[in-house]
DNA sequence: TAAATAGATCAATATATCTTGATATATTAA
DNA sequence: TTAATATATCAAGATATATTGATCTATTTA
């Protein structure tokens, strides 16, 4: 129960559900990334972000001040249901901007 | 996006999940068969069968003064693996109590 | 027609969640 | 070692959602 509730309570966010669709779009990205892309102040980035990930949809990679987000894989069946939904949505979604990473995006 | 987080806010409550795991397994049942198994004032699961319903997960038929709710089926892909995810879950369900139906239930 | 019953809805309160701005931590650059 | 950068976390206020008890409507029974 707890375990779906939790992934159902971080998917029930507009913003998060931008943030998966986004991340499942454009891989792996850093935090800023996201904060210029989606022109959102970092705290509440970041927080959503711990949500989505101890919920189960994404994993961080730390490299130096770094944290890189992406889709966790495999996903199962639930959450990659609801991936395959958001991917359905019809969002309109900011274009990708790396402006905060002069050297650290590969 | 708005009808995803209407499905996603529907499920994301401990009662709703447990109402509708309790649906899959008994089928079609009025409001006061729900409040008597469930031991729950009449106004939260009418509350909570609306919203369910509202998020298409649920119908209705009404026969006199009662109203019979049901899992709606055929549900989309998502609704019905969320349900398949619900059916998996260890919930504790009540018995099923149908002693305020005097006569009404088929 | 009056009383009883099933269900829906409303208003008030309680509880949870989101957003923001400030601050803390860690890493790198100067 | 100091400053700057990336990220995380915290506290306060704002917003949303849940619960309760009261009331309303519709239907049936006496």
């Amino acid at each position: 129960m707890d375990i779906f509730l939790q992934s159902v309570g971080a998917l029930n966010d507009e913003t998060r559900i931008r943030i998966l669709a986004f991340l499942s779009r454009h891989g792996r990205l850093c935090v800023c990334d996201l904060e210029s892309s989606f022109n959102m102040i970092q705290s509440r980035l970041s927080r959503h972000l711990k949500i989505l990930k101890e919920a189960g949809f994404l994993r961080v990679e730390r490299e130096g001040r770094w944290a890189y987000y992406s889709i966790r894989s495999p996903l199962d069946r639930f959450r990659q249901e609801a991936l395959n939904e958001i991917a359905t949505l019809p969002l309109e979604l900011p274009e990708l901007s790396t402006s905060c990473t002069p050297k650290g995006n590969p």
